[in-house]
DNA sequence: ATAGGGTTAG
């Protein structure tokens, strides 16, 4: 195993964890010698006996078929069309060394260590031991799940150029990754495929995925089709289904939506919604609609003594927002205290870390900053904690509210906590601290952010460049410039704002300087309009022809570079063709062209294997 | 031993 296709090895990386548990799979022997030379010409001459044994044993489909005759047009495999999707494998084929693949490889997964999982599952295709779509749909889960997005669609596109056939749960992970994406349409495209090609139907949960999905993207409308769609498919909509259905309406304002809903699924379930979750959303209808008393009523039948509605910590949380945002804290507030009171892990769980969010964002509407503190703390006692939107949520209300110190008193609380400040928290308290006048403080947060491994967005460093300069600290913005050009894609307007600041503080030289670093930025042009600009500047000391010397130069450094480059490549080329001569003989380490060449005498012996050549040499 | 169950803050 380890010394088949060595060159496509090579691409990877060099011996790693996964190629090492890979030896201590048991390797039958003829697997193993397919991909080397032989050792001798009968052993391949028996090799290739073998092979043509086992096409007889197991003639391919279509000859099989065109022996039956036709009166069984009840088989829905079309075998006329090669290109037909393959059914996914059975789960019956997770067994033996590949069932041994798929544990190392959860284990991989469990331990975090998701490169390794996906590195190993690509190997693994070339191996005697392919991965069986089980495997693969463990991968992707675990890359979805840890938002990996590229690397999702980028092992995806490998399974699926190596022939490993989807199976629903591959394509409902694809629906969720381009939904988590803001890609809706190219959702809906996979989703037409699947419906038109794959020889296998839709689950509700692709029906779930997708109406969320389209929900959470603002396609309602799309999201309510897909909700007859699937009935007329014979699945049956189910609460989950019309709740985010509900809240897509209570969202885009739209109150008789969640009515007509809700009747909707109280006709289907024969009169009575017994699932607590759609409760809030309906709540915030008649809110809508100013009719509170409703709304109450609907509030009493369903936390009320006499009430068959079952209620999750989370459908809870519905209702104690409706009810906070629609200025009835004091039932909320009692509807919390009943809410803890309820709770008893891990038997009963009525309150989890949704419920202080909401209660939190409940006392500071009522202006009751301090109350809010005092009820995130006590989260604590409930076995529930903070996460960084939390701690997010909370310190962008102190910080709204004038209580700054407050503000970073719960961020210097997040370490202790184990929750790591965002870009988000970072920002909040920057932009709080310019308010507050305390600019080396509103820098040293950005900087912190910086340090901390995060990415601010230009709008963040924007804010923070527009107030360095309007403060007269130039130097200091110059600084952040330098800091950041080379990490954020900055824009044209991001370079003519520290120019600008540079030129009329008299710093022209400094100016070219930002001008130099634009000529090397590959990601934005010299526009006609910015060039403009600079002259103008520049003229401001009669200073104009700078600009041209400094573009001719930069033209000059460019093409000398461009040369030099030419020159090595040639090198390159050179040694590797004397590396590869010195090899050849060598069918082990083979070129691209020893690789080739092994690859078309395996096709001609085999048809199982078409495709990997492509394979090989199209991915990194 | 493959997805998936909901709410609320940017």
């Amino acid at each position: 195993m380890a010394l088949s296709k060595p060159t496509f090895f090579t691409h990877l990386r060099t011996l790693t964890r996964s190629q090492h548990l890979l030896h201590q799979a048991p390797a039958p022997p003829i697997v193993t010698l397919r991909f080397l030379s032989f050792a001798s010409p009968e052993e391949a001459a028996a090799e290739r006996r073998r092979r043509k044994r086992r096409l007889r044993i197991e003639p391919p489909l279509s000859s099989s078929s065109a022996a039956r005759p036709q009166s069984q047009p009840s088989k829905p495999q079309s075998p006329q069309n090669p290109n037909a999707p393959k059914l996914p494998e059975h789960i019956s084929a997770l067994s033996g060394n590949r069932l041994n693949l798929h544990n190392r490889i959860l284990t991989l997964i469990r331990e975090n260590d998701l490169e390794e999982a996906a590195l190993f599952t690509r190997h693994s295709i070339y191996s005697n031991c392919r991965p069986t779509i089980f495997t693969v749909n463990a991968v992707l889960n675990a890359l979805l799940r840890q938002s990996k997005y590229s690397d999702l669609l980028s092992l995806h596109r490998f399974i699926t150029q190596a022939g490993v056939a989807p199976n629903i749960i591959t394509h409902n992970l694809i629906f969720q990754t381009y939904l988590d994406c803001r890609k809706p349409d190219t959702a809906m495209e996979h989703y037409k495929q699947l419906i038109n090609d794959a020889p296998f139907n839709p689950s509700p949960t692709t029906y779930r995925i997708l109406i969320k999905g389209l929900v959470d993207n603002n396609k309602l409308e799309r999201a309510m089709e897909l909700k007859e769609e699937m009935t007329m498919k014979g699945f049956v909509p189910d609460p989950l289904i019309y709740l985010y259905l509900m809240v897509g309406c209570v969202r885009s304002s739209d109150p008789d939506g969640v009515f007509k809903l809700f009747e909707e699924l109280k006709e289907k379930l024969g009169g009575t919604v017994e699932d607590g979750v759609v409760y809030g959303s309906l709540m915030k209808g008649y809110f809508m609609k100013e009719m509170e008393e409703e709304a109450m009523r609907c509030y009493e039948e369903t936390v009320g003594v006499n009430s068959v509605v079952k209620m999750s910590a989370i459908a809870y949380n519905s209702v104690l927002d409706a009810l906070c945002k629609n200025g009835k804290f004091g039932e909320a507030l009692m509807l919390f205290d009943r809410m803890t009171k309820e709770h008893s892990p891990p038997r009963r769980l009525a309150v989890d870390l949704g419920s202080f969010n909401v209660m939190v964002d409940g006392y500071c509407i009522e202006g009751r900053f301090k109350d809010a503190i005092e009820v995130f703390e006590k989260m604590g006692d409930y076995r529930c904690s903070p996460d960084t939107l939390s701690f997010n949520n909370l310190i962008e209300q102190l910080c709204n509210n004038g209580m700054l110190a407050d503000a970073e008193e719960l961020y210097g609380t997040m370490g202790d906590k184990g929750v790591n400040p965002d870009e988000f928290t970072y920002g909040l308290l920057m932009d709080s601290c310019f308010k507050a006048n305390r600019p080396d403080d509103a820098a040293g947060y950005f900087r912190k952010m910086v340090e901390s491994g995060l990415r601010p967005n230009i709008a963040v460093y924007n804010r923070l460049v527009d107030e360095l300069v309007k403060l007269g600290k130039i130097n200091e913005a110059k600084a952040f410039f330098d800091l950041m050009v080379k990490k954020l894609k900055m824009d044209a307007s991001s370079y003519q704002f520290i120019m600008k600041a540079l030129s009329e503080s008299g710093q022209l030289d400094e100016m070219l300087n930002v001008v130099d670093t634009l000529l090397d930025d590959d990601g934005i042009e010299f526009s006609e309009e910015l060039q403009e600009f600079v002259r103008g500047e520049l003229r401001k000391e009669d200073r104009e022809g700078d600009l041209g010397k400094l573009m001719e130069e930069k033209e000059r450094v460019k093409a000398e570079a461009k040369a030099k480059e030419a020159e090595a490549a040639e090198a390159q080329k050179r040694s590797a063709k004397a590396a590869v001569s010195s090899l050849l003989s060598s069918k082990l380490f083979g070129n691209k062209e020893g690789e080739k060449e092994s690859a078309v005498n395996e096709m001609q012996s085999g048809q199982e294997d078409s495709g990997k050549t492509e394979l090989a040499e199209s991915n990194p």
